[in-house]
RNA sequence: GGCGACUUAGCCAAGUGGUAAGGCAGGGGACUGCAAAUCCCUCAUCCCGGGUUCGAUUCCCGGAGUCGCCU
């Protein structure tokens, strides 16, 4: 099995799709956003015309309305893998999500959790107001949870303590023993600035494949873009365009940056993995980088 | 040409006669359950010259630039 990380932008699907055609292969996109059915423009989620007729799996399987996190999407990747082995084929996993990768590689134990919106809701306005006090019955309630997260991060606390609590009202959620799962990792890069060009070149070209118009179409169906999923994908701030309370302008450099930020976090997340071996893709051509990576596969 | 205001980091922006808030961007980092999210760390000597003063970014004079008004 083949994972092939790195920053969004670097082009991970064209080097996967090349391995693909060369080894005979599928893709299992690993990807927190383009899960969703949709925010194909948005999410930057691969064409068809990208894909050269090679498979993608968990692209555009969930409903907008849905919500993923890295016990779910474990769970639909799992049978997806072991379908693509009995299938025969080479299964690469282009991932730019670190957290689920991880998660699906060494299987991290993460057991069920019965869904309670009311607690939710409870707890974020909880945070909102008084962070430490939450914290503090965390620490009383799963002191080991506790030591593990920030407490200064008002996400991890609230999460921490949603799954405390969802855990205890359901006990039958077991959590399974870890089976790790032997990967080669690749790591696509490219200097900063370089990557930054494109990733502003990229949002321009968002605009003209239709990101504004499908903004309005999730409008037009009741759907709320400002909901957790489409946080931080340019669909709130697209939105906020359609509804005129933004220029278009203003909106395009709120994501250009954005995006770049997450780029950069991307970077940090996977530059600690010892494992990944990286390829700076201005330095090598394109066909150069898939022979690489077939060679790495071959020799183990 | 005259009068007035302004001039603080890449950008926005507070402020004080004793050596400069904050936000954004940038850089670094954390992250085993929302991760395109969230959080942490880091980043200036205050337009230039002269003067007053123990000491000026802060006061005074001159210069430059920007903006506004007037002729």
């Amino acid at each position: 099995m083949l994972a092939i990380v790195g920053p969004t932008g670097v082009g991970k699907t064209a080097v996967a799709v090349g391995v693909c055609q060369a080894m005979g292969g599928e893709i299992i996109s690993i990807d927190s956003r383009q899960v969703f059915r949709g925010i194909e423009v948005a999410s930057n989620a691969p064409t068809v015309e990208d894909l050269g007729g090679i498979r993608c799996h968990l692209v555009g399987v969930l409903e907008p309305s849905e919500k993923v996190d890295a016990a779910r999407y474990i769970k639909m990747a799992r049978p997806v893998l072991a379908q693509v082995r009995i299938d025969g084929s080479l299964a690469v996993l282009t991932a730019g999500t670190g957290l689920y990768l991880k998660a699906l590689l060494e299987d991290l134990p993460l057991g069920g959790m019965t869904p309670r919106p009311e607690e939710r809701a409870r707890l974020e306005a909880r945070a909102a107001s008084d962070l430490p006090a939450l914290f503090a019955e965390l620490e009383r309630l799963d002191p080991k949870a506790a030591g593990a997260i920030d407490p200064k991060n008002p996400v991890r606390v609230v999460r921490a303590l949603e799954l405390v609590l969802g855990r205890a009202a359901d006990a039958s959620q077991a959590t399974p023993a870890p089976r790790p799962i032997p990967a080669i990792k690749v790591g696509l890069t490219a200097p900063r600035d370089v990557l930054y060009q494109w990733i502003d070149a990229r949002v321009g070209g968002m605009l003209e494949r239709g990101w504004r118009e499908e903004v309005e179409s999730l409008l037009a169906m009741g759907i709320d873009p400002r909901r957790q999923a489409f946080s931080g994908l340019g669909v709130a701030e697209m939105a906020e365009v359609v509804e005129g309370r933004m220029a278009l302008d203003e909106a395009r450099a709120v994501i250009s940056t954005k995006t770049r930020n997450y780029a950069k976090r991307q970077l940090t997340w996977f530059r600690a993995d010892p494992e990944i071996e990286w390829i700076d893709v201005t330095a090598t051509g394109g066909s150069d980088i898939v022979d690489r990576v077939s060679t790495m596969l071959a020799k183990k």
